[in-house]
DNA sequence: CAGGATCCGATGGGATACTG
DNA sequence: CAGTATCCCATCGGATCCTG
């Protein structure tokens, strides 16, 4: 790595806080202000009671967010972002507004690639006596 | 999300390319200059052979890098980055940044939020006389 | 309402052995 | 040297059912 080497474990530990599934997800719900365990739940399309629980967890467990109970019934739980967890959504933010620069470019590599890599293989196929399976 | 919802899928799709376990760090070593398979095998420690190649298929067909063979014995091939994976390192490298000023932080909450879960379930255990399994 | 507990299939990724 | 091919296991995450 040109800058610095240690770059590498900075960037594993944010992967491992953030590159799953839901988790910037939630996050950039949360933006939007306090919110309750069930409307989040509606808010992301998707998400299963399982993951939503423990992704919330392990932002709890990371400080990007909090979570307040208050005792009453029925039961009332508001999550809310930390001030750290916006700054990573900030941060995270910019990742996206790449993705929406280049994305097209992406998608014009990968049916390329997509393309040459087929032919590729039936020229293979028809030289070995189509020994080779299709791809699944 | 306050700022557009769509953001969320652009989120998504750089996640998908570069949030497994290997594709930064590859990236990263390329930023140096081309670099052969197995230089770049023993530039990043822990690496099977395996997945440096996949992810470097991978990156190939969503174009952050391109593979170059030259036809001699023994055979040598080379890897380099491409524009699109160079601004995606820059991209990144503020996601590094970001935990690099925020790590200590983060191990602050973690250390805490497990002694206050831990210390609540010692809780429950002795009122209950213990019927819970100790953590794994 | 806000979860916890289980079950289970799908991937991700490591170790090892083999090949053009 | 630069990969492929298998085997195998661990984790991720979805579906479903249960509870304070």
């Amino acid at each position: 790595m040109s800058p610095q080497y240690e770059d590498a474990d900075f960037i594993r530990e944010v992967l491992d806080l953030v590159g799953d599934k839901w988790s910037v997800l939630i996050i950039g719900t949360l933006a939007d202000g306090p919110i309750r365990y069930s409307d989040l739940g509606d808010a992301i399309p998707g998400i299963s009671q399982r993951m939503l629980t423990l992704t919330l967890k392990h932002l709890q467990r990371t400080g990007l967010v909090t979570r307040t109970s208050y005792p009453e019934v029925p039961p009332r739980v508001e999550y809310a972002l930390t001030e750290l967890g916006t700054s990573l959504l900030s941060t995270v933010l910019a990742l996206a507004a790449w993705s929406s620069d280049h994305h097209a470019e992406i998608r014009r590599h990968q049916t390329e690639y997509d393309n040459v890599t087929a032919t590729q293989e039936r020229g293979l196929a028809t030289r070995h006596g189509r020994s080779h399976r299709r791809r699944q």
